[in-house]
DNA sequence: CGCGGGCACTGAAATGGTTCAACGCTGCGG
DNA sequence: CCGCAGCGTTGAACCATTTCAGTGCCCGCG
């Protein structure tokens, strides 16, 4: 019958255990130090040895086995990355900033999401200790969190990604300035009535972000108030957005000029609005934030804030993998990078102060 | 004196050396296999003793070393999840979904991003093994690679997201049916020339789109080139997809229906042709595919084709797990989930319905 | 009172690779 | 002819955990 031995591999290995150093040695005649040599310092071998080993490790089908190195050695080649959510675009262009950064280093990524839950990175945390990752990249829920130290100080680097904290590496972008920008850019196009869409106020990258924005505010001699805050949801989705736009119909027909927490919510907002029958930028001009790669090539290209989110990754990573070296004789440092405004076509020069929007409602 | 102590963690656990289940043993005046027993087979072992175990182990802050398990045991609790491209929201969606399940699992992910390169892959999958990984998760560059029976033969199991293989399991969407959903879409609404956009045809998932779009054609008696094929790029980003706009601009100006590859190349195309000054829907219908979420809470909210992608994720890694567990006695199942058209703002019947049906002249 | 069986616990062996002190060989200078 | 340095190689010790055959103990039964 058709009984297939489906887990005998090509080479004949039997399936259950993999070929080790030892046997390796033996079949080319070398001692398990040599082997370890060859794969470790290989030039402190001879040519000859080399080959000869390389020979049969190829021959064999022989893997190194990285839990056992890890077992004396010290630290895996691997680190930890745990966003607030997968799924935002923003950290999606960061995760690949990482990956890249990583693999070039020869380092394997984890990929963790909290969900902001606290509970779950702290989970998380534990099990990235148990694999005894060399170092763990983190959005933390809360940047106080004394998880953090503890995890330092069992020997495993941390960096801290969108927060600031004196006493550990850090790689934000200066949010304040951003927020500012933002709004500015609205102030300048003549708008006097603005709304600041954002996630949840918990989470300090948006509650800096509109600090930016009442900063523009002051620097103008207009009250907080000229600027109505409508909070959503949590994590910042396309569908948050949406619902903002509801709010803002509903609650603050006197606003034309937008401020969103991040591109998602901008395209949400600007959807939204679309569909109340409210017209983007001609009666109601939308800012975002990140710049995402759908920010430039979308119908209506959106004018935000731009950050080097990639790039954020890639050098956080360097720094994580560095303090992981270099271990004790190490200064912490923040790196703080500096956003940029970029115009498209969801923002427009208000049209005279004080138009009453009218509304259209549609479908 | 001003000497700090900087490693030194709040208990008092020099940094080096992490406590171990020795030291706990000793503490607790219990063996070795009884601090095994509490962390592995908690039952096995008295109420008495494992509370004390507990508390010494909670009191030196014991962290059981992963890869010490390994090593003895078998398999890590980590799978990996090889995408063709991180930043692409389909494997953001999908890897969303394969967190989660991986989590609720217990498992870790290792996420990577082979970039459709061969080598990256073969890197990766070779880095994985290393790990002793569980499984991987993979939509491989090139699905007739035996990389992947090699990578089985050695223990570790495999699911194939995307493609299908007998021998492997695999979850996929129905690509054939989902190009021709487009398709039938389009022509249903008068369109008699179109266009397909895609990024490099050498990935399948594209091709047999493709091909779907066509059987859609040939079950009108429409020649195959009643579709022009734009191939753009190989990542299939917005960027790309506005380039294909220029090339339908340029060369086929009798197109009125445009299916693309994904939601991307979708947005891509709408941003170019309204830069071109030509409608969307009104001078040309758009249809996309994925269904990511900007596709609904966009300015144009896109039709598109949706796939329940993280539930993919989800499926897919429940299967990986599976597979790990019963090994030998495992039944590979190709699993294929059917795709679904979602209308939206972006097409709208064709203008002219009689519109003349040039025929066919030359490629 | 003796015996068997079950339970909780013990500790040595095993796991696969790295490290390092020691060893042998060669060539060179004195 | 000896001593010595340096190179390539060796193999035992070590890493942290799991496993498993065994130990001691208690209890119930004959």
């Amino acid at each position: 019958m058709a009984v297939r031995k489906a887990k005998t591999s090509v080479n004949g290995v039997p399936p259950g255990r993999s070929v080790t150093i030892k046997e390796v040695a033996a079949a080319a005649e070398v001692s398990l130090g040599t082997v370890s040599n060859v794969l470790n310092r290989p030039n402190m071998v001879s040519d000859e040895t080399r080959l000869k080993v390389l020979e049969a490790i190829d021959r064999l089908g022989f893997v190194r086995n990285a839990g056992a190195s890890l077992l004396r050695g010290g630290r895996a080649r691997t680190i930890g990355l745990i966003t607030l959510d997968v799924r935002n675009p923003f950290f999606t262009e960061l995760a690949h900033g990482v990956e890249d950064a990583a693999r070039d280093a020869g380092y394997l990524l984890f990929l963790c999401s909290s969900d902001e839950d606290r509970a779950k990175e702290k989970r998380y945390l534990e099990v990235l200790e148990e694999q005894r990752v060399n170092g763990v990249l983190i959005s933390p829920v809360n940047e106080r969190d004394n998880l953090l130290q503890w995890l330092r100080g069992r020997g495993t680097a941390v960096v801290l990604l969108g927060r600031e904290r004196r006493d550990f590496c850090s790689v934000r972008v200066d949010d304040m300035t951003g927020g500012e920008l933002a709004a500015e850019h609205l102030l300048d196009l003549g708008h006097r009535r603005l709304a600041f869409v954002t996630a949840s106020l918990a989470i300090d990258q948006y509650r800096i972000r509109l600090a930016g924005v009442r900063r523009a505010l002051a620097r103008r001699e207009l009250p907080d108030d000229a600027c109505e805050v409508v909070e959503v949801g949590s994590l910042g989705t396309a569908a948050e957005g949406r619902a903002a736009s509801d709010v803002l119909v509903a609650d603050h027909p006197e606003v034309t000029g937008v401020v969103c927490g991040n591109d998602l919510l901008a395209f949400g907002v600007i959807a939204g609005l679309v569909r109340h029958g409210i017209r983007v930028p001609d009666d109601i001009s939308v800012v975002g934030y990140d710049d995402i790669e759908l920010a430039q090539q979308s119908p209506l290209p959106l004018t935000t804030i731009r950050q080097p989110t990639q790039e954020l990754g890639r050098i956080a990573t360097n720094l994580l993998i560095e303090e992981g070296q270099r271990a004790a004789a190490h200064a912490h440092q923040q790196i703080v990078f500096q956003p940029e405004l970029v115009v498209r076509d969801s923002t427009k020069r208000a049209r005279r102060s004080s138009t009453p929007r009218r509304r259209a409602p549609q479908r």
